[in-house]
RNA sequence: GUCCCCAUCGUCUAGAGGCCCAGGACACUACCCUUUCACGGUAGGUACCGGGGUUCGAAUCCCCGUGGGGACGCCA
């Protein structure tokens, strides 16, 4: 059975880092018919908060990665890391030491001086022949684990392959501080441990942790999970993702008009791959994810192709759906959606032309709010050689049946009789009726408004041809 | 400084010794479609970081260099 987990610390949101590794966890756990674990990493009390708790839960929600248990918080198990803690120490694999913070910052200096790995020197570390000083009374000890003096702990990552350290660069790391609070690695080893996570797939920065861990497992008697580190998301630009470079939370995505489909398959091929194809629903993903084809080396964010998929996903998405998603924008906007013009329309006639839901609700919005052509582009498009033209076609509005085809035929006689090209009034019209120069076809465009504010939208001609200095 | 990791078009990637004078996708350019802009279609340019090996043959294996990144906390 094959256990993984998603091990958040609640500091701040989600980003795409977190997500990538939440949705790789989640469908690796789903591909093999595993379990999926949430773990709140929460032991930095200062920095974890709850809202920050709520953002991941909201942001894995969004994207719909379900965890089959959990979530577990880690300062919910603070009476298991303390049995753990004394077990060990009971059983030497730990020991307590009694060295001073400052003390420790003086040491790691002087060997940084010297061009040394800044690491403990072992002072309190038992040893057969060593005589160890008498403990202070008055500084409180923190509990180190003994790490192993010689030999190479070694994995076989999922990702990049046999990864070997030598114990000699590792040094013996805390686990319990003086206050008798447990550390990260610690925690986390008796997490996986406790939860029988077969899998540990994470950012490679813990990299360097894991040789750490599998020693604490190996004191404990515990089995060492697979592990498999992903390389990092870059940013846009190539930088690491920082709050400064546009680190962002998922739940930005949500509200910049992104589906989440488009997003968890924007991320699933962000170091990821099977074969050639691009495009494909997360059941698809959860059939072919695997942790081979996994890239080992980092991978930079493309907002272009992100918009390129939103825009493939709205395509996809039938109108009732968008008309779900879209209709809470508006509102949100102060925009009150009413029977005529139909919002389903509206976005039938639009959906294929937009890249989100936000430009989705900013094309509704010329439909229910009278935006004024810009004067430019009235002057533009409207001439005296046009003008009669559409007045000529105004008034022949009353007298047709409202539908595309009929509108359409109008606007081919209208543009006949004068014999110009169809643009000469196909330009002014969409002007005059959205206040932009690219709408779709206008005959489809104004049978979707009624025909009264088609009319009356319109009549905004005859106001700038009398307007002293225009063009007609 | 020490240790670890990474390296194919601008970007995401395919590639596990011959199928590759390197394939797909986004982006870009041109053309077609066309009632503008998109969509769609067709065509095109652009890449194996450098140097040494190994081999009949290397993008693929090895070594060195270079560049980038990560880690060295009583943070997670």
């Amino acid at each position: 059975m094959i256990r993984t987990r998603f091990a958040p610390s609640p500091t701040g949101f989600l980003h795409v880092g977190g997500a990538r590794t939440a949705l790789f966890s989640w469908a690796y756990a789903r591909r093999h018919a595993g379990s999926f674990i949430l773990r709140v990493e929460d032991t930095d009390l200062a920095r974890s908060t709850p809202q920050a708790v709520q953002a991941i839960l909201d942001g894995m929600n969004w994207l719909g990665l379900d965890y089959d248990e959990g979530p577990f918080y880690q300062t919910q198990r603070m009476s298991r890391y303390r049995v753990v803690i004394e077990q060990m120490l009971a059983a030497g694999s730990a020991y307590r030491c009694y060295m001073g913070a400052e003390e420790l910052d003086q040491l790691r200096e002087t060997q940084r001086a010297q061009g040394l790995k800044p690491r403990y020197d072992g002072r309190w570390r038992p040893e057969p022949d060593k005589v160890l000083p008498t403990p202070p009374a008055a500084v409180p000890a923190v509990v180190r684990f003994r790490n192993p003096a010689a030999g190479v702990v070694a994995w076989d990552d999922l990702v990049k392959g046999r990864i070997e350290i030598a114990n000699s660069e590792l040094d013996d790391l805390v686990i319990a501080r003086a206050d008798g609070s447990p550390t990260y690695n610690f925690c986390v080893v008796v997490d996986d441990w406790d939860m029988g996570i077969t899998h540990v797939i994470r950012g490679d920065d813990h990299v360097n942790n894991t040789p750490r861990q599998i020693n604490i497992l190996r004191a404990l008697g515990a089995q060492v999970p697979l592990y498999a580190h992903l390389s990092m998301i870059l940013g846009d630009d190539g930088q690491k993702l920082s709050k400064r470079h546009g680190a962002v939370s998922v739940m930005q995505y949500d509200e910049a008009g992104y589906l989440p489909a488009a997003v968890c398959n924007y991320l699933a091929r962000l170091g990821w791959s099977h074969g050639d194809d691009e495009v494909f629903s997360m059941q698809q993903f959860c059939q072919w994810f695997d942790l081979d084809h996994i890239t080992p080396s980092a991978a930079q964010f493309n907002s272009e192709k992100l918009n390129w998929l939103n825009a493939h996903y709205l395509r996809r998405t039938d109108t009732a759906r968008l008309l779900a998603l879209v209709g809470p924008r508006l509102a949100a906007r102060g925009v009150t959606v009413t029977a005529e013009p139909s919002l389903a329309a509206i976005i039938e006639l639009h959906r294929e032309r937009v890249t989100n839901l936000n430009e989705l609700a900013d094309v509704a919005e010329v439909f229910y709010r009278d935006l004024q052509p810009k004067a430019e582009l009235l002057a533009k498009h409207l001439s005296s050689e046009t003008l009669p033209m559409l007045r000529e076609f105004a008034a022949g509005l009353a007298g047709i049946s409202w539908e595309a085809a009929a509108i359409g035929a109008l606007i081919k006689q209208c543009v006949a009789r004068h014999g110009l090209k169809m643009p000469r009034l196909a330009m002014p019209l969409r002007v005059l009726l959205t206040g932009l120069e690219q709408t779709p076809s206008v005959d489809a465009l104004i049978a979707v408004f009624p025909r009264s504010v088609v009319i009356e939208r319109l009549a905004r001609a005859e106001r700038v041809a009398v307007s002293p200095g225009s063009p007609v």
